[in-house]
DNA sequence: GTCTATACAAAGATAGAC
DNA sequence: GTCTATCTTTGTATAGAC
């Protein structure tokens, strides 16, 4: 008894971090394979192969494949909370300067996939739970946006809660689709021509605050 | 023989309409159907359900189920040619005005399948002839409306190929969005609001030419 | 022309050896 | 813990009766 004690401690692998290694591993996988293939043809062999795992070994670490989206898009929803939501908060700059921090804001946060995440859900079998937690996510985004609107005070447009949507939603989708697109060499020009639209727009009809007529 | 073409004649179904109209069926179904579950969760069994007739005799009409995504996405192309490009081109109103007419013009293109069928050219497997047709269309809409911004007086946006893209996606894929989202009760404020994002952006950083300053 | 029944293929999931 | 081999399910497509 006593030895097979030792033999087991001795054969002992290093199982919580390894095992949680290969569950990153495989995470990783499928997120590479789901954004090439898509979700229907990201099979569960793809990512095992991708994985550098055995198709086996894969069902030891989640139930099946639908478990396997949804854990990548809770890490999508936990990790998307805004980085810089307190910051912009408390810099009471230019209304420029406020609109760059949100569309830099959404091209940081495209780096590890970005709403690719939201048009697979559009083709895959996702739980209405999780659906209603991605809505919420969406929603305090939203929210979020909204606030800092109303408190700014170059802010002239009248109806906020639809021009929190069209914001975040354009910015989002902007720089998901300049981001998918081959040809798309820098980031700048997009990332300036929306901070302009965004910006005039928020300004309402009114010249720049103070600023001199350009009278032509 | 004589007696043989009478009865075939008096059993002559009208074939060419009543297949056509059977075609349509299966092509609508397919729509609804592609829309609610997908390409891939959207199955043939589905579409022929939903179509009031049997697998086998959709596969009376169609070859395959690609053939079937092929038939709705080319019709899509076809009915989308611009119904206002030429009024547009022609009406050298405000700025506003031919903004509006873009807005309007891609809401009523949404009316039975936006770019749903640009989100299903992600999964499904769209021949590569297809792809380039689509790819061209995109393009030449982006064209039209590049031109337009050229020659309009008002516009003033140094990089018009990257506006007229951003202009063309953000209000096409707003629209989609819009439409999708059930809680979306009428599209006026919709319209209003991309409306006004889009023409402040166009006019640039300037104040409406000849406006007197509203200097607060 | 339309149906039912079924062949065939592909992908998800499991069993059991090592 | 990982693998290979295999079962099961599901969806595309066809065959043949009516």
């Amino acid at each position: 008894m006593p030895s097979d004690d030792r033999r087991l401690q001795a054969r002992r692998k290093p199982r919580q971090v390894r095992a949680e290694l290969t569950r990153e591993r495989i995470l990783t996988a499928a997120a590479h394979v789901f954004a090439e293939h898509g979700y229907a043809a990201g099979t569960t062999n793809r990512i095992a192969e991708r994985a550098g795992i055995s198709i086996g070994s894969l069902y030891q670490y989640f139930p099946n494949k639908d478990a396997i989206l949804a854990e990548l898009l809770v890490r999508h929803i936990d990790r998307g909370r805004w980085t810089s939501a307190d910051q912009l908060d408390l810099s009471p700059g230019t209304l420029e300067a406020l609109v760059r921090a949100l569309v830099r804001d959404a091209i940081d946060n495209h780096r590890d996939d970005p709403q690719l995440l939201r048009i697979m859900i559009e083709q895959a079998p996702v739980s209405r739970d999780l659906l209603d937690t991605i809505d919420r996510h969406g929603k305090m985004r939203v929210g979020q946006v909204r606030d800092l609107l109303a408190r700014h005070p170059d802010v002239g447009v009248r109806d906020l809660d639809t021009a929190a949507e069209l914001i975040v939603f354009t910015v989002e989708t902007n720089t998901h689709r300049a981001m998918a697109d081959p040809r798309t060499t820098g980031m700048e020009a997009l990332e300036n021509e929306l901070v302009a639209m965004v910006t005039r727009y928020l300004r309402g009809d009114r010249p720049a605050p103070g600023g001199q007529a350009d009278v032509r």
